[in-house]
DNA sequence: CAGCCAGCATATTT
DNA sequence: CAAATATGCTGGCT
């Protein structure tokens, strides 16, 4: 497990599967995880509607419902081979998780753009637990002072590759003060899976 | 070289 | 004010 650093960001990388069980989970969760159709795969930003480039679902302890880009989204139960990723990453971290946000990029023309995980019913204070499986993915941070063309200050983009069975686990107040994107790589030709384990409050007030 | 790719600023309206 | 988007531009690489 080792440190990424910068000013007001702290993050935790490991490997947390070995290949051959990266392997398995990968595929069993290629068969189980049912994914967002219809509305849910449309997003409207700027006042235009665009398909989402990439598949979501959304797993979690019963009745909770998580809400971005106003959509609301309501958690399947856990699966077997979601559970025990989750029990591995909490084995691993020492943190808890009630939700998982699963997103499906199935080659490299699929992606995320810059964005922070700072939707109301996330505690801010709670680590985010990221899990790739599949294809390496560029993964790029960016503080949110250094962005745009008259940008306050000069801070250097945080760039890392995500492994296939890694786990980056994102801790306060990273997900406050950077941004984060995972480009598209068009030379990436095969699909990555990566699992958000997150804490839901509740009473989701902020 | 020409074509592709990556990085980044910007659009526009709720 | 800020946006989980695409697009257009520049500059670099193959």
């Amino acid at each position: 497990m080792w440190k990424i650093e910068a000013e007001g960001l702290d993050c935790d990388y490991a490997l947390l599967f070995p290949k051959k069980e990266a392997d398995s989970l990968y595929t069993q969760l290629e068969e189980e995880v049912v994914y967002l159709t219809g509305d849910k795969t449309k997003i409207q930003v700027f006042g235009k509607v665009y398909n989402v480039p990439r598949k979501q679902a959304t797993y979690g302890d019963a009745g909770l419902t998580y809400t971005y880009s106003g959509m609301s989204l309501q958690a399947s139960p856990w699966t077997p081979t979601l559970e025990y990723i989750r029990d591995a990453v909490t084995k691993a971290t020492g943190q808890t998780f009630n939700f998982v946000l699963i997103n499906r990029y199935k080659d490299g023309h699929d992606h995320m753009g810059e964005h922070r995980d700072d939707e109301r019913e996330l505690d801010p204070l709670c680590p985010i637990a990221s899990v790739s499986l599949g294809a390496a993915r560029d993964f790029v941070f960016r503080h949110r002072e250094a962005r745009g063309k008259q940008c306050r200050r000069q801070i250097n983009p945080v760039k890392l590759e995500l492994a296939h069975g890694s786990l980056l686990l994102m801790n306060s107040p990273t997900n406050t003060l950077w941004y984060h994107s995972l480009p598209a790589r068009k030379r990436v030709l095969t699909p990555r899976i990566n699992l958000t384990f997150r804490r839901i409050l509740q009473d989701g007030k902020k």
